[in-house]
DNA sequence: AGAGATTAGGGTAATTGGGGCT
DNA sequence: TATGTCCCAATTACCCTAATCT
């Protein structure tokens, strides 16, 4: 499966989240995301694994996405920090 | 793959329904709406899926019948590991 | 060499998440 | 049961200028 080894930009990358491209920075800046930073500074980030954290990496469930939308929200959300970063404080008071 | 969903923020959603963006969070957290989170725990909504909550599509099963009784009946919306019976479809045109 | 658009960086306001209560 | 409002903490969005990429 080569999901890609395709580097997406800030701005790709906030387009798909619908967040701001610094929000993207942020999440690089916070190692929630593997960022690949270029000679002059700017990052680059991998296809590959923006789309599993837009899917939701814990569940893959949906192989074909078509109108048929199903909401089955078993087990707990995914855990932000699930993946490679682990950060583990998140408002829990 | 790409249904031309955009993502909407919470407070676009709550706009939408006329309800506080506190409703559409715990319309998430019940699973009766797709969402999606962001690495920091925000949620993002599926402009095709509100859309068709907005039309009505997604329930089918609550018409305008039982003039007066309407019991809510022991109908939990949504069940512990059980599939939750709300949405989960959408008219196909 | 130029130009344009995007991105990084800091700072501040607005939104959101979660729990509890009316 | 379902919404709305309160709290506080975290995340996100928009402001700016300078540097980098195409």
């Amino acid at each position: 499966m080569d999901t890609g080894d395709r580097l997406l930009t800030p701005g790709e990358v906030a387009a798909l989240f619908r967040v701001d491209p610094k929000t993207v920075t942020r999440w690089a800046a916070a190692g929630r995301i593997g960022s690949i930073r270029t000679p002059g500074g700017h990052r680059r980030f991998r296809e590959s694994e923006v789309r599993a954290l837009l899917e939701g990496e814990g569940v893959l469930d949906e192989l074909e996405e078509g109108p048929e939308n199903r909401p089955r929200n078993a087990g707990p959300a995914n855990p932000p920090g699930g993946g490679p970063a682990g950060a583990g404080h998140m408002g829990l008071h």
